[in-house]
DNA sequence: GCAAGGTC
């Protein structure tokens, strides 16, 4: 769809604007036909040619036909690294319909969010586009097309042959889905290698006009069960301990941070047990909608000149919430915290028009609309308080605490009722330096518990923290890793776990053992090595043939490595396969 | 048939 419109713009004076759009990436990078798959040994990919081949060629033709015509080009893409690749890309097609189109000619509008006053400025105060950042994107493309492709063929024409997989299956490399398998075997063999401890602790109650109270031991807990009884029959000598300290502590119990896409999915995972691709989806219909803003976001706070006033008065005609947004309008809110996260190219996650739940068809599209408006709700309200007293008891040398919490002020979780901040049981009316008759003071003894599997939230959060993906594709790696059969999700007690397969286990164990040299093919390091390079790019201190020689130099060795030992690759699979 | 990144 294109529009035409009249705009005056301060460096060019009055101008007839055409204005369309483009959805993601216009291009895509391919390998000529002498390198498709069975063509050439899967080695050569490392230097093959690399053709550019166009995704959407209605889109494409539609900004060359129309550039045509224009004598500027505005972008208007996201203002982050893949947006001005984007934006290059766009360039790209309106060059082949007009070549008098310069790079000079070209602006780029500089937005984060369409607040009317926001867009006007971006409008009128155009930068040029960032070709470092393009090349960092280039860079990107390349080393993931090139590695991806040269191992899946190797690993896949390997497998086959040794009768690991079907003639039909494809064992696919990537260099996001290898280091998300990683973490998931990490963790199972984790879990599996555990030895449990024993240790010993020492545990007291008290009782004070009727009440009584649990203290614990500071120590916490140690190995040495003769030391600990040492202790115990010291603080045995004494049937009374001292109330050492009381301290009564006004304590805060903060409002969420506005929402981005990896809190949602880890949220919507825990409460809803939903997967990270269905919340994604979910939140996405709503944005078409137009009920939520845009789903796909890193950023943790929202523009200063967002109108939330606005935004909570939409809320005030939901029968469930919609008394306590009108609360917050009439009696003052809270601006938002602010987090530190900003992708610089949307706000965080919030509702920007209100739809009754109950006429919403899909359940997913009813709990992702209600958590991300009770979420910004409670953005906009005022922290929990309660008060939470703290005593300290001596018995004999050793220290005790035990603490209780009263609730005073429940603010945003009145509306927040995901979270759970409780009254909890009182302990008895103490006073400092009190001296107090011991009810029970006993040493006992536990086990230290083996770590769980791995849930679905504990793993995007590993993915985000290790540069994993992006808010955009986390979920879609974890759905790849799952269709290629190196993992299944498991149900435990209402806990979905999720356990890498044979084969994945296989791979991770036969690759980890063939010893590459400084590289790992299962662990994120790689990528997290390759992301700071993109950034040495984009801030000029190395280039895009320097980044890419040293990259590929590193995967030809461990690709060379892997190709002489693919029976051994095999047999760690056939393994696995027996030992279970 | 292969990647990861956009987006629908």
């Amino acid at each position: 769809m294109n529009y035409d419109f009249s705009y005056r713009f301060p460096i060019h004076g009055a101008c007839e604007v055409t204005m369309t759009s483009v959805l993601g990436h216009l291009t895509g990078i391919d390998f000529p036909p002498p390198f498709q798959w069975g063509k050439c040994v899967p080695g050569r990919l490392f230097d093959a040619d690399i053709v550019e081949k166009v995704l959407k060629q209605d889109v494409y033709d539609n900004i060359a036909n129309e550039a045509a015509k224009a004598q500027l080009l505005m972008i208007w893409t996201d203002c982050d690294r893949e947006g001005e690749y984007i934006g290059y890309e766009i360039y790209t097609a309106a060059r082949k319909g007009n070549h008098s189109l310069e790079i000079a000619a070209i602006w780029r509008s500089k937005f984060s969010h369409l607040e009317r006053n926001h867009v006007i400025a971006a409008a009128n105060n155009p930068i040029g586009l960032d070709m470092k950042s393009v090349e960092a994107v280039a860079c990107r493309q390349e080393v993931d097309f090139r590695v991806g492709t040269s191992f899946t063929r190797l690993l896949t024409d390997g497998l086959r042959q040794h009768k690991i997989i079907e003639q039909k299956e494809v064992a696919s490399y990537g260099t996001c889905q290898f280091p998300t398998l990683g973490f998931i075997v990490d963790r199972y063999r984790r879990v599996k290698s555990f030895i449990p401890e024993q240790f010993w602790y020492l545990a007291v109650e008290v009782k004070h006009e009727g009440v009584a109270a649990s203290f614990s031991w500071v120590t916490g807990h140690l190995f040495d069960r003769l030391y600990v009884l040492i202790l115990y029959q010291q603080c045995l000598e004494h049937d009374q301990g001292t109330i050492t300290k009381l301290d009564l502590k006004r304590t805060t119990n903060w409002r969420p941070l506005p929402l981005t896409t990896v809190e949602l999915q880890k949220d919507c995972s825990r409460l809803f047990k939903m997967s990270a691709k269905n919340s994604l989806a979910a939140a996405e219909k709503l944005y078409n909608k137009g009920f939520l803003s845009y789903p796909r976001t890193e950023t943790d706070s929202f523009p200063a000149s967002m109108d939330f006033s606005g935004t909570l008065q939409k809320q005030a005609q939901d029968s469930r919430w919609g008394l306590y947004a009108s609360g917050l309008v009439q009696n003052g809110f809270q601006t938002p915290r602010n987090g530190k996260y900003d992708d610089k190219a949307h706000p965080a996650i919030h509702p920007v028009n209100y739809v009754d739940i109950s006429s919403l068809s899909s359940p997913d599209e009813r709990k992702v609309y209600e958590y991300v408006v009770r979420r910004f709700l409670a953005c906009c309200s005022k922290d929990a308080v309660g008060q939470q007293t703290t005593a300290t008891l001596k018995w004999g040398d050793q220290f005790f605490t035990a603490s209780g919490l009263v609730v005073l002020e429940k603010n945003y979780l009145d509306i927040y009722t995901y979270k759970k901040w409780e009254t909890t049981k009182q302990l008895p009316n103490l006073t400092e330096g009190q001296t107090i008759s011991i009810s029970s003071g006993r040493m006992k003894d536990g086990k230290t518990s083996p770590p769980k599997h791995m849930t679905e939230p504990e793993l995007i959060a590993l993915m985000d923290a290790n540069g994993i993906g992006t808010d955009a594709t986390i979920a879609d790696h974890i759905e790849k890793v799952l269709s290629r059969g190196y993992i299944m999700k498991q149900k435990q007690a209402s806990v979905e776990y999720i356990i890498p397969s044979d084969l994945g286990m296989g791979l991770i164990e036969g690759l980890d053992a063939m010893g590459f040299d400084n590289i790992s093919l299962s662990k994120p390091f790689m990528r997290k090595q390759l992301e700071e390079l993109l950034q040495e790019i984009v801030v000029g201190t190395k280039t895009k043939p320097e980044v890419l020689g040293d990259i590929k130099h590193i995967y030809r060795q461990a690709y060379a490595v892997t190709s002489r030992n693919m029976a051994a690759l095999a047999r760690s699979c056939t393994d696995i396969m027996a030992r279970t």
